[in-house]
DNA sequence: TCGATTCTGGAGAGGACGTTCTAGTTGTCA
DNA sequence: TGACAACTAGAACGTCCTCTCCAGAATCGA
């Protein structure tokens, strides 16, 4: 074809992921052009906006974030599977720093309104395959799902330990974090029996 | 003495927390002026920078929030005690999602640098009585003080509920999460057992 | 009533940031 | 070798925001 790239779409993710373990929501175009030695505009020679970059970015990490539940979901036994649910969130948050601080730069419903559509239709069902994976756990779990047990169920696996470890992402996330998480999570999925 | 203020300290923080709602960390001073009809040279008057109004404005909610933390802290028997601070956070950004959107502003350390000195030795100890209760409370449940048992008891009474709560802050908060946040919080206390 | 003092009102300087535009460069294919 | 496509380079534009400045208004004590 032509001139190949001089900067990839995933060297200039990178270095979107390392700034913003530096500056955070912050984080600027120039920001990240100085990391790859580019000029901004060749940062949107291939993002076409601020957004569209960052809400890559955010998506890549949320991805990575979820393979490791997905193996969690494929342990036989639920209350296990569950746990050892409950404990990824502060091991992935302590081995890959920079993608979890990514994962903290949007909710998915302020991202949405944002972004390009193409890119929006591929992020709308960005949790779907977790959460169906959760919801098959949850109903071997208790015998019989409901709506009730899947919140619990999304509340102790999820929401609970990333909201442990959230104000730690970025730094160092100690080892006891993992049994406190699982021991939160417990407590939770205990009300649904 | 002379002419009397038109716009009082506590009517432009008000105006800054209702404006905090709806753009949160992306509010301007333009927001808080519109809100209470000044020019934004008025707030200045007032307040001598951007990052000192919403300090103030931090310092405050976190301050009216830790009322109920020292209420709850009052209760005799240790373990409902800490029951009751899980509960008091869900129930306090329920009735006041203003001044809980306001906490999700900054994070302490955060916003010290950003500060005049002044208001700097003022937010430096703002946790030191709900922190110094806490440990009370803590000694009694568990008959002796250790630090493994005050960190326990700082991730269960508040990080945890309050990681729970975060997503939800400014918006309508289930009364569900109040018995969600106390099950949590016991799995994480029982670890110091 | 007169000054002193404290505040309001509003315009605008100064700076940062997202984005655009165009010229130039580098490699590929015929 | 020449034309073309993909990409880099970086200056420049427009917008928005914080903060400053100064003229004028409102109140109080004498």
């Amino acid at each position: 074809m032509a001139r190949p790239a001089k900067f990839t779409s995933e060297q200039i993710l990178d270095a979107a992921r390392d700034a913003a373990v530096e500056h955070w929501r912050g984080t600027t175009i120039t920001h990240v052009a100085e990391r790859v030695d580019a000029p901004t505009g060749s940062i949107y020679h291939r993002f076409p906006s601020r957004d569209a970059l960052f809400g890559s970015l955010w998506a890549r990490s949320i991805r990575r974030f979820h393979q490791g539940l997905l193996l969690a979901a494929e342990i036989e036994d639920p209350q296990a599977s569950m746990a050892a649910m409950a404990r990824h969130i502060p091991r992935y948050c302590r081995e890959n720093p920079g993608d979890a601080k990514a994962m903290t730069l949007y909710r998915l419903s302020d991202l949405l309104p944002k972004i390009p559509a193409e890119q929006r239709a591929e992020l709308a069902t960005i949790n779907d395959d977790v959460d169906a994976e959760l919801r098959r756990v949850t109903a071997r779990r208790y015998g019989r799902l409901t709506d009730r047990r899947y919140r619990l169920a999304l509340l102790g696996t999820r929401q609970c330990p990333y909201g442990l470890v959230r104000p730690l992402i970025g730094g160092e996330i100690p080892r006891a974090f993992d049994a406190i998480c699982v021991a939160a999570t417990e407590g939770i999925l205990a009300l649904g029996d």
